[in-house]
This record gives C-alpha cells, structure tokens and sequence, in this order.
RNA sequence: GUGGGUGUAGCUCAGCGGUUAGAGCGCCAGACUGUGGCUCUGGAUGCCGGGGGUUCAAAUCCCCUCACCCACCCCA
C-alpha cells in the first residue's frame, strides 16, 4: 500500500545498465545496416487470435503467457508475446511485397509473457529480431545464422555456440510426428507425466525432457534427421556446407526443437557458456505468410533475447563524457551559466551543479562520480575574462580564456580522453 | 502452473522470543576559508517487505500476502 513497486516480472533499467546496452546496440544497427536490413517498428499490442494463429494454439505461450484484454470495444488483442507474428502481419497488411522482392527487418523492443520470472527471465523482457520474407535460397537461412554469430560477437559475450537442426517441411514434420509417436507409444510407460501429456500436444518436446529414464528413450529414437525429405535435407547441408564454408561455426543438433508452430526448415540456437538457456533462437518459417493471409512467401528469421545478452556482456564503465561545471559565487554563476549556454551550441556535453558549495566539496563529488572533466569559474577567473578546466584523472587543470572556450575545451578533451583511454 | 530458498541501514550481511536492533563498506560534518583519491574525529542511518495472529513480550514463532532468487514447466 505504501510504496509503489514495479509489477512482477518487470524492472527498470538505469542509466548505469543502458549503457551496456546502447554499446551493443550502436554495434547492432551498424551491423545490420551493413547486412542490408532496415529498422520496423510494429505496435506492442496485436489481435490476440494473430499469436494463436501464428505461435500455435497448443504452445504454452498461448495457451498461458500471454497477457490478453479486452479493449473498450471489446477486441480481443494481447500484448505480443514475440516479435514475428507482428512483422508478417504488418508486412501482409502494407502488402510490402509488391514493393520489394526481399525484404529484411530488424527490430528491437519489449515483448510479453506472463512466466514465473527468474534471472534473465521477465514478463516484459527485451528481443532483437531480424526477419527476411520472400527468400527460400538456403543462403538466406545462411545470412541469417551468420549475422546472428556477427551480433554475438559485437556484444563481446566469450565464444558462442551455435546449434542447427532441421524440423522440416510440413510433409516431412507430419511423417516424423508419426514415426515418433509409433516408436514412442511402445516405451509409454516409462515416460514421465510431462511425457505422457508431451505425447499428445508437442511430441518433438520430449527430445528437451531432463529425466534421465526419458532421455534413454529419446536417444535411442529415430533422429528426425533421417527422415526428412530429400529437399528439406538437401536444404539443411547445403546450409551446414556453406556455413561451414564461411568459417561460422555450427553444430548439428538432431534433438533441437522450438517451442513455437511456425518453423519449417532448418532451426537454430545460440549458446554461450556460462548460461543454459539458449539466448537467441530462430529458424525458417515458410508457411506462416500464407497462413496469415498473405502470399505464399517463404520466410527466415531469429530473436536475440537482450536482457539475457546484456548480463554477459561485460560492462566497461567508462567516465562520463559529460563536463560537469560548477561555479563559486553568484557572479561566476551567472556568468558561468552563459557561457555553457555558448558550449552546449557548440556541440560540447555539460552538466550544471548549481548548488554553492565549498570548491573542495565539488571537486569531491565529482571525484565520486568519476567525472572526467570539471569546468570551475569562480571571482578569479571573472576578473581575468578566464575559466579553469581540470582533468580529473591527471588533475592538469587548463586557464582558459572566455573567447576560446569552444575550441580550446575541445581540443583537451578529444585528445587526453583518447589517450587516457577508456 | 509445481517444488524450494530469501526479504533487517544506500550496499553486503549479523541478530533468530527478553532493555533503546548491530557490523563492515558507503554517506554527512569537521580537522582543511579556492583544489578531489590518504588519515583522524564526530554524526545520521531503519514502519526488521506488508498485513494479521500467538505471547506479559515478536526482527525472531504461526498464517496470509507482495517481491526477488533457485530448480521444474516453458522460453529468449
């Protein structure tokens, strides 16, 4: 009752942790841009049957997680549990494929699912997605696993892991379905109830259960690998050959599975080693722009989960680059606050402290806020039209003149950041 | 959704029926009136997550609730 608090599940996140953050992101989009994608910014909040349509009916996300309402004209919408569903519907309404033979999407943002949380699992939690509709060269599945790896690597995570299976073609997922519920029905008995229950719903889940007396089962079954069709094979070695032409490393994974309806073809992972979970995933998906209205387009995509991301990418806090100012008495404050004014239209970051303090008090402070430049003016520098800039890691302190302030503070702070480092 | 753990100062935690709730770090003030990292001295830390109950007495025991963490389920 007293205090506000953030709902479960959901978390704010500080200057200090979206700095690690917008490093890796300044590194995405440059990535990207130079893959040849373009940014898409779709709406938080779908028609709820767009998810059970697209996700699955039987997939635990809709089925559970998803956080579904009502709106004042009673529309049944959601908040998007996952990034994909979103683009293909904006992709099919806009009818974007008349205008481009291939397109290629990324987007970033918030998605929801209402889960217990856990670390580096929350209700709203942060996905970086890339999708490309209208390809069904083995190459594109190949751009995407690679740039996939690209993105990894841009967030300094140490080495990641990427795992690669086919599901195959709706043909050949039916065909395995039953050739795995037949060889499975003759073990029932020895499943565990999540495997008696996966036996019916998702039966390709049972490769993921942790049970030790279900997994001597799963691994004697016959490898969906096997029976896939002659295309849908071709697809995934051409895919594995040129990848590993390419020097991306990829490891078949003949049990990997996803979680969600809509993949097709060849399907993949990301892990690196200090977490189990898997922090990106994604696969192709050549059915679903037709499922949901549109064309018979094939499609690939993946998701990067961030918040995962983010926890293991190391975070160098650096100084601020911000020049903290900060005046002694109400003349120099006066005076002070113009020529800030000046700086800040010349480009230069600065930040105010106005409160009258003692000199060694701000110098304190700023000390603590590992601030790397303080620009001080006081009655002294007044009477001599001057300003002193000190460098709070060497403590070189500059006098400099009123009329030079632009140029002069950008030359010392360019070069003595650069060479102090960061 | 299932099972378990933890919530005490800004942070890390101790206290686990018995005066006025503690330590370290951090913070504030002074020594030091315009020059920060050290030192010394002093100070404040707080609805003991919230609500209810048991008791002469509850941070401590019980119930409920909220949040976080862990393992499942699932997923990124």
């Amino acid at each position: 009752m007293e205090g506000y608090q953030a709902p479960r599940g959901m978390r704010d996140i500080f200057p200090e942790e979206l700095e690690t953050w917008q490093e890796f992101e300044e590194q995405a989009r440059s990535l990207l841009t130079r893959y040849g994608y373009q940014e898409i910014r779709t709406p938080l909040v779908e028609e709820k049957s767009l998810f059970e349509r697209s996700v699955g009916q039987d997939t635990d996300i809709v089925m559970k997680e998803m956080y579904t309402f009502l709106d004042r004209k009673g529309r049944n919408l959601a908040l998007r549990p996952e990034g994909t569903a979103s683009v293909v519907r904006a992709y099919i309404q806009s009818q974007y494929y008349q205008r481009k033979k291939i397109s290629r999407f990324w987007y970033e943002g918030p998605m929801f699912r209402y889960d217990r949380p856990q670390k580096g699992r929350y209700r709203q939690f942060y996905q970086l997605g890339v999708e490309i509709l209208g390809g069904k060269d083995p190459y594109f599945d190949v751009e995407a696993i690679s740039l996939l790896r690209e993105l990894v690597v841009a967030a300094e995570v140490s080495d990641a892991q990427i795992h690669l299976n086919s599901l195959g073609c709706p043909a050949c997922q039916q065909n395995y379905r039953e050739i795995l519920r037949t060889f499975l029905r003759s073990n029932e008995v020895r499943f565990c109830q999540d495997c008696q229950r996966r036996l019916q719903s998702n039966i390709l889940r049972i490769f993921d259960c942790k049970n030790a007396q279900c997994a001597e089962v799963v691994r004697v079954s016959p490898p969906l690998i096997d029976k896939l069709c002659t295309s849908c094979l071709a697809h995934l070695q051409a895919v594995k050959e040129a990848l590993d032409n390419l020097g991306v490393p990829v490891k078949i994974d003949q049990w990997l599975v996803r979680g969600l309806d809509y993949y097709t073809g060849p399907v993949f992972e990301a892990f690196v080693s200090q977490e189990t979970n898997a922090i990106a995933a994604g696969g192709r998906y050549d059915t679903l722009v037709s499922s949901l209205g549109g064309p018979n387009l094939p499609a690939v995509g993946f998701a990067i989960g961030l918040d995962r991301l983010m926890t293991l990418k190391d975070s160098r806090t650096h100084r601020a680059s911000v020049i903290r100012a900060f005046f002694l008495g109400g003349r120099a404050k006066s005076v002070g606050i113009s020529l800030i004014d000046n700086l800040r239209r010349l480009g230069l970051a600065v930040e105010v402290d106005y409160e009258d303090r003692p000199l060694k008090t701000h110098l304190q402070i700023a000390h603590r806020e590992k601030i790397q430049w303080c620009l001080i003016m006081g009655e002294n520098e007044i009477a001599q039209q001057k300003f002193l800039l000190k460098n709070m890691e060497t403590r070189h302190q500059y006098t400099i003149a009123l009329n030079e302030a632009g140029q002069k503070i950008r030359e010392l702070t360019c070069s003595e950041t650069a060479s102090v480092g960061k």
